[in-house]
DNA sequence: AAATAGAGTTAGTCAAGACTAACTTTCTCA
DNA sequence: TGAGAAAGTTAGTCTTGACTAACTCTATTT
């Protein structure tokens, strides 16, 4: 055993950049959907190589974000657990509001996949307030998209 | 005078990368407003060192984008004109957007920074539609406002 | 017109995050 | 159960785009 404890706060600073919003995502999804998540499972779901996984797991890890053993999957922390659920809400409230107004399923992918990382509590909300009134107001979602495409 | 003319086409592929796109934009915005972008200009608005300006502007210049000629300032071509222009009025229609629900203007301006390099031209139509809506159906966007912040 | 301040540039370095190739561990199934 | 396939890892490399330090060019000012 080692000699101390594993603190719960991280020594290294974390870091949070898109990249690692992205893993978290991607983990989060994984374990959501199948209870587990696998190193290739990642690299597949995000299109790059098993060995760059690896390695940012073990970054991740050093972060405070999940919980690596060598050859086992991967774990979500708290903290961990708390981006990628942000991450995945935002995905959720974006692809909803494109959707609605008739873009293409790889459109709406690629400028979600884009757009969630840079969007605020406010910001999210702000959608989230506007997303809910063209749900609930079919006249107005009609109106808007009529004017589409010109 | 050199063997041959420069081809307006560039002979290196054209990346388009956040970072150009961020470059591109403030050089726009710099003759918009002064008639001319000098390096110092660019790097104070940008937040880096002037090093890194002048190397991202001869980068620029091998794929097209501006003109550059050392000790001069730099000049848009007509395709780093086209990217600039559209990443202002991306942020424009953004920054309106968010505006109008009351956030305040500095995560205003962190969020529509990030988001405004992801959004394809319908995302920007769909945004565009929601922001003419609000702005001529002041009752609309009152009852939305009423709901920010819980 | 020379000194000097300010702007621009070059050279060299760094970190992030991707890659390939080669190796090791784990899993599967005959 | 042991061999081959699949998954995971390590080592080493590359590119992008930032940085600092040191140098050069340009402009101003007297």
């Amino acid at each position: 055993m080692p000699a101390a404890p594993k603190p719960s706060t991280p020594a290294h600073a974390a870091s949070q950049t898109r990249a690692v919003e992205d893993y978290l995502e991607q983990i989060h999804n994984l374990i959501e959907l199948k209870g587990y998540a696998r190193v290739v499972d990642i690299a597949a779901n995000l299109s790059i190589s098993q060995a760059s996984v690896t390695a940012m797991i073990q970054k991740l890890d050093a972060e405070g974000f999940v919980v690596y053993e060598r050859y086992r999957g991967v774990t979500l922390t708290e903290q961990g657990l708390a981006v990628g659920q942000a991450i995945a809400h935002r995905h959720d409230v974006l692809s909803r509001l494109l959707t609605s107004f008739g873009l293409d399923p790889e459109t709406v992918h690629r400028d979600v996949e884009g757009m969630e990382h840079h969007m605020s509590r406010q910001t999210l909300q702000a959608l989230t307030l506007i997303l809910e009134e063209l749900e609930g107001n079919a006249e107005l979602l009609k109106k808007l998209r009529r004017k589409m495409n010109k």
